[in-house]
DNA sequence: AATGAATGAGGATTCATTCAT
DNA sequence: CATGAATGAATCCTCATTCAT
């Protein structure tokens, strides 16, 4: 209690640092899948654009994989806080309601970064990784479950985990297809007749 | 603009004999992409195990590329020869009868040869060969909304060419998920299940 | 019978070409060994030397460790060319002239290439190819014991394993030393002196 | 004319702090060289293992080199240590029974620490540090041909300078070839048979 | 047409060493 | 003095592609 620690305790000068090239070595290794394509994505390259050297990027990630790794990891959370957020916040709401919601947070989330979306939909090999996806898979699931549970009553007699497997899926293709192959239907006045169509099958189908 | 390499086969392949060699080097890519993964499927191995020289492959595809992108044609054709037939059958088919067909044929068409399916779609890093993958998808949606036109008298007002595209993405989806990753739901009871939700979801969105 | 194959057949030609391609190999990385020693013996500076690519060189070594055993091996082979024929050709003399002609022998044997001998004795990690070089020590041992059996008669009783493991060391030692750090010693006279006291050595301890 | 990394420790380490770091450093390295092989010696790792940082080892080490030197130089400390105080107690002795203290003595010598002696042997580029292993050798040979000098008398007419040379080849070479090759000779009883043999050849050689 | 030896650019990774803090 | 993050030259190796036979 008598001796205040520095304000700047010693590791937090190099905790800065090392922080910071992690991110310039995954925000890189982004923009060059983004820019260039996985092809391009050699390590050296990464390292020349994040400013480091090849070296510091093996000080940080054991491979190359790992950085794209951490890359998927990194476009995962962001979508993930948007899908938490949304479920949260729909919990108290009806069927109809909540699907409207998911279905635009789904759209939403696909947009964050359509292009980085895109390569690591199309062009990253699923090596190792696989984990992490699945991992994420699990707790949309397990998310959307839940709140169809609590809705039981409003809806018909159901599997709901049968339900709940067709309605992300459904919901996830449509957002997926749209961001990435349907760049006309993506005017304000597109979008919402889809996010009513969408929503229109999926409310439809559970009650 | 950077030069992509070629992708279509370099020559007709008329003779029985060049056929034979074709076939054999398509299939032991394929071979080898399923037992082994793309990282494993270099030129020469597949020369060596389609029984063939490199320098023969090389006779008969400009590129590996050229040489993935033919497997990918021909699991797509194979693909396209069930999803032909099924909405030529299906063509006087009521709407309920004929979405319960194309849910079918969606699954089955994703059983094919699903460790391909899962390669295909994990593994291969999608470069050139994009155009080929959409006419794929282009056609299916073609085929569908001319079916779905043809039965419009049974259908609410709705926008067909948004209700194909919804009903497909639907379709398609569940048919890959269930199959890359619910192995627990391709029991025929399960199946059953499944076909007939998705088929009460898609039919019910339709009228 | 009635055909008459081809003066060369038509592997030969590719045969002899591999074959001086794992010639040149083989003798640039001996080359590089001797003149700027192990550190400096990097692949892609063997091939350079061999007039050959890399990509070649790998065609024929899967390692690098591999093309550094095959020169280990030619060396231990010309080696053991000498010793073999010493052994066979002193198989009826008696044990002072047999024990002079090893000595000698032994001594011809790290002259064949001196520089090597040193290089592959001071700077080669011995990393994997311990098997040979102890499969080369054990042939020596089974030659050597097997004269001395020969002649057992001719000497003290004596255990015939321990005087093999004492003599052999102590020859090659004397040899081994004498090359390496005794330059002064390989004058015609200084060598003659040097055998004789080695074989007084040995072939006192014998009998 | 390569320019070599130098090879002397950079200071004194007179305190007793920068003392206890160089013996951690150098135990690390002996530790991990005998425990890992050579390859695995990294000067980060061995810092790591001497619970130093990289920073420090240099402070204390201009090269890694010198520290894989100062490795061989302690262990040739221990070894000299014991050749020293046998040729000291052997002064008076007789020659067989000197011979006989001796040959125990280099191969207690080289087992001292048998995996490191072998590592040493075996995986060490010896590149630079040459002049102290031969200053070693030299001393070795000063000192045992002192001995033989003072027992001329109970000797032969011989050359000096060549019997010391074959005799100290001998007894190394048994010894190292033991403790290295022979692990069944390790037994008291086989061991006592061994130097047995090897003092009789040698004495028997001496007069 | 077929063969398979040869090519060599390019990529992932390591590690001795330096230097700002 | 100590620290450990950063450096980057250097190395091993792969693989799509070519071309002499």
């Amino acid at each position: 209690m008598a001796r205040r620690p520095p304000t700047k305790p010693r590791k937090n000068a190099s905790q800065t640092r090392s922080r910071a090239t992690v991110d310039a070595l995954v925000e890189a290794t982004a923009r060059i899948l983004v820019r260039e394509g996985f092809e391009k994505a050699s390590t050296n390259r990464i390292a020349e654009v994040a400013g480091v050297s090849v070296g510091s990027l093996y000080q940080y990630f054991p491979s190359k994989e790992a950085l794209v790794a951490a890359v998927i990891d990194r476009h995962n959370q962001e979508i993930m806080g948007l899908v938490r957020a949304a479920l949260a916040e729909v919990a108290d709401m009806p069927v109809d309601q909540a699907v409207r919601r998911l279905v635009t947070v789904a759209i939403e989330a696909h947009r964050i970064d359509p292009k980085l979306h895109r390569v690591l939909a199309e062009q990253i090999p699923r090596t190792g990784q696989l984990a992490d996806v699945e991992a994420f898979n699990r707790e949309v699931q397990t998310l959307v479950r839940a709140y169809l549970e609590s809705r039981r009553k409003d809806m018909r007699r159901i599997d709901l985990d049968m339900a709940t497997f067709i309605c992300v899926s459904t919901i996830e293709a449509v957002a997926h297809n749209t961001v990435l192959n349907q760049a006309e239907m993506l005017s304000d006045k597109a979008m919402k007749a889809l996010v009513d169509e969408t929503t229109r099958m999926v409310v439809g189908y559970l009650r």
